[in-house]
DNA sequence: TAATAAATAGGAATCATTCCTGTTTATAAA
DNA sequence: TTTATAAACAGGAATGATTCCTATTTATTA
């Protein structure tokens, strides 16, 4: 990879934003620096950037949301609020001991949890009352 | 839901398919019965079965398929030849006992493994030679 | 048998993502 | 420092899975 200005601009928007932004937020957040960065340049340097492991992707409905921790974690995804957070159950070891129960070979492990967020189930439960 | 013989058929047509078919897939089986079904009629009873708990959906890429085995299972896809496996991993109990560990509420655990297959391995690996 | 709400076919619309093309830029060799 | 060249880019068009829309058909219940 050569350097470049929208790569690296592209790099620290992913980092800043623990949300986990998809391609379009970064666009809207690389913009504010570069004006007239194009959604393609986004979109590839994003791919560029996951393919060479410097970022991870993270897939929840139809789009691709984008993670600047590289460390072996998982996520959770809250149907109330559309909020996406890390969550960490399984370490590095307990995936890398799964690993050789099976016979593949397996590159990624992704798991995504679904539900209701503390945060939710609570205002759901006020509600109720 | 009432009775309906597309959305029958299309039950049917998920189970009968051990290869976790797509929508599309699904539409092109059930053709051969009901020759002018519409692929959105489809999309709409697959959701339908989906909502019911009837059949689960796997998400991978940008597709979605559908699996007629909705005991608890994971999932393994082959980058090499594009197989979705069944893989079991986790069981109920354990999967059940993880989600108290969680403050989030969960309602589902959806784990995808992916990598190359056995088969493709060791054809990679004829290949080497 | 009639009423009616669910289900349907077919096509249009949506939207995230990728592709295409002519132009610009980083890098390395002359 | 200049030149060559391949990577990167902007902007817009194309793609493809999925959803939406509307007029028509069908299952169910009174």
């Amino acid at each position: 990879m050569r350097h470049s200005h929208q790569r690296n601009t592209i790099l620290e928007a992913v980092r800043a934003k623990p949300v986990h932004p998809t391609a379009y937020q970064v666009f809207e957040s690389v913009k504010e620096q570069i004006p007239n960065i194009s959604l393609a340049t986004v979109y590839r340097d994003l791919g560029q950037l996951a393919d060479n492991g410097i970022i991870n992707t993270i897939k929840k409905g139809n789009v691709v949301r984008y993670d600047g921790n590289t460390m072996i974690h998982q996520h959770f995804y809250c149907e109330e609020c559309g909020s996406l957070f890390d969550q960490e159950l399984f370490d590095e070891k307990f995936v890398f001991q799964l690993k050789t129960k099976i016979v593949h070979e397996i590159e990624n492990f992704d798991l995504m949890l679904t539900g209701t967020c503390i945060k939710c189930k609570n205002n759901g439960d006020k509600l109720k009352c």
